[in-house]
DNA sequence: TGTGTGATAGTCT
DNA sequence: GACTATCACACAT
């Protein structure tokens, strides 16, 4: 609603890679029954399928990743380490896999509440990680497979105005297989990244 | 400011 | 039975 512009099929329906760093500095909106939360996505790493050791998607189509095989636009969101939730979105044509993490947001509406949902008043704590992000936000399983381009509940949409900033470019965090691949970017200098990492000259 | 480690459960081998 | 797309806290420096 208001004067946000949701983001449609066809921006998803592309390389994981493209998408990934078309999605920095978008807005993820949660509609909650308490208030509505944005973060600007600051943070990003890309996921594709048979060419990238590092994705769910990587051994072929599993009850637990099959939204990866799914229509482009929709949220995959898995359950991990045995406490974390991660929020991913479905990159690439329906039936190819991809997804891009969303790693970090930068709390612009709703601090309040998301304060709450972590249980913290640092807000630089809030939302500089994956897991954190989805605590921050509520978002559980329950929205795995949830289409984002509806614009409601939980969608991406562009900012009021565009602002110009630098991508930087590294390798992925937390993963052993295809590390090397240099599918993550963030926004130079924003201080909701979650860490620095190994940073890879921009081609 | 950085490194190490325990928590905790779903998924796949 | 091993591994995990993580976090938070302890401890050392």
């Amino acid at each position: 609603m208001n004067n946000l512009e949701v983001l449609k099929r066809n921006f998803y329906a592309r390389n994981s890679v493209e998408v990934a760093k078309e999605l920095l500095g978008k807005l993820l909106v949660r509609e909650l029954p308490e208030g509505r939360l944005i973060g600007k996505i600051v943070e990003v790493e890309a996921y594709r399928g048979s060419d990238d050791p590092a994705s769910h998607a990587y051994r072929g189509k599993t009850p637990r990743n099959e939204v990866m095989f799914s229509k482009p636009g929709l949220a995959y969101i898995y359950f991990t380490y045995g406490m974390h939730y991660c929020l991913n979105v479905k990159a690439e044509k329906e039936g190819i896999p991809g997804a891009v993490l969303i790693r970090a947001l930068e709390p612009l509406e709703g601090i309040k509440i998301m304060k709450k949902n972590r249980q913290t008043e640092k807000i630089k704590e809030l939302t500089n990680g994956p897991a954190k992000l989805t605590k921050a936000m509520k978002i559980t399983k329950e929205l795995n497979g949830w289409d984002l381009t509806q614009g409601k509940k939980l969608f991406i949409c562009k900012p009021v105005s565009e602002e110009k900033f630098e991508i930087v470019t590294t390798s992925r965090i937390g993963i052993s297989a295809g590390a090397e691949k240099p599918w993550r970017f963030y926004i130079k200098g924003n201080p909701f990244v979650s860490c620095k990492g190994l940073v890879r000259k921009t081609a």
